[in-house]
DNA sequence: TTCATATAATAAACAACGTTCATAAAAGGA
DNA sequence: TCCTTTTATGAACGTTGTTTATTATATGAA
């Protein structure tokens, strides 16, 4: 009986056609012009079919926006290499601004974007994200073993170094730094970064070795 | 010619209401509510006649955010009996993020939605939000002068602690936290802003020969 | 093959939205 | 009074996302 299988063949291949048109779209012309409208026009079905084969649009979204976690998580995994955790975390920060600052749009997607964002809560499952998430984690813990950082909750703690850098990429992003000139940003960006680790340096590098009570 | 200053006021007037009534079904019903519409609808005129009175809907919202900055100050003003700059620093974000989660709309409007950040920069001008953003300002500024924490690019820092607080405010409001069980969700907020404060304390406080009472 | 049924696709409509424009009404100045 | 400017609007335009009634197609059984 394989026209069952072949049913559920083309479904993937309808589902599949759906997602890379939107793909298409959402990168050649931006967020705004991937509409239901305009992905049905693209692969020549009417709008309808679409919701033959997606609840909504949100579903849509939350399909695309995976593709942009690859792309940050191969990222991630280039700072591997860095065998101090504490420089490591520290280039986890710029790799992670960096990702953000040139997909402005997938990063939208993935981390401020109402759409996608309501998908992610009623799944309760975020598989993209975690994966991501559990990296930073591991990284942070590692400091911590090695006693460059202060042994408090895991999970605060990490929180705390993903919010950093997601508020100055979601400032940015959302077009709220306009107290700065534009040809200041990017150094007042390095610079906050730089600030912030700079802090954990002078209370944790020296420290630990000269005084200790 | 008391006519053309009558006339003012008037126009003033129907701003006002304008303004009041969008603040209202904003209140009332969230942000999704707010349609030119319907609030041309709750004050019987025609939706058109409100665009003799406001370029655009963004211009609405933009106008509607300025109150939300009303209350982050007066909220930012309660922090000003705290004579230690470090410790002023650390309620600074304390009440910032209360703000943020007890008004998680405003603040969508005031630091995360689109259309108000377009006006922003289309004005190159940001009055409510720049004086907040000068009172965190200045509170960096005398922690640096007060040796408690190290004196760089003074913009740098204030965008460090900023970002900071906004990322942690920004990944809650728009669903981002799914990793978090809802019910640990507060502790690991705290505990992440502790986190980053702790590290400036053990770094400097100590150091500088300053301990708790 | 033939026929009923399940599946796939669509055209058209619905209900919103922001926005514009020609037109009508009112107010002001002469 | 007459003319001009201001103020207001109804209706329309061009978008959305989404639903529904209808048609075409493919399938399984007779």
């Amino acid at each position: 009986m394989g026209i069952t299988e072949r049913k559920e063949r083309e479904r993937e291949q309808m589902r599949g056609l759906i997602l890379k048109t939107a793909m298409r779209l959402f990168l050649r012309e931006g967020f705004d012009k991937v509409t239901i409208r305009k992905i049905a026009e693209e692969i020549e079905y009417s709008p309808a079919t679409i919701y033959l084969y997606f609840k909504d649009k949100n579903e849509v979204l939350f399909a695309l926006h995976t593709e942009g976690f690859e792309e940050l998580y191969r990222r991630q995994l280039t700072i591997s290499s860095v065998n101090d955790p504490l420089k490591r975390l520290h280039r986890h920060g710029e790799v992670y601004l960096s990702f953000a600052l040139e997909n402005p749009e997938y990063y939208d997607l993935m981390f401020i974007m109402r759409g996608p964002g309501e998908k992610i809560v009623e799944e309760k499952e975020w598989g993209a994200g975690l994966r991501s998430y559990e990296f930073l984690r591991t990284n942070v813990r590692e400091c911590m073993e090695a006693g460059l950082l202060p042994r408090v909750n895991l999970d605060a703690a990490t929180f705390s170094f993903w919010s950093q850098v997601h508020g100055i990429a979601a400032l940015i992003i959302r077009e709220r730094c306009v107290m700065f000139p534009k040809e200041h940003l990017s150094a007042i960006v390095n610079g906050a970064l730089d600030f912030r680790m700079g802090l954990i340096m002078k209370g944790n590098g020296p420290m630990n070795g000269k005084r200790r009570k």
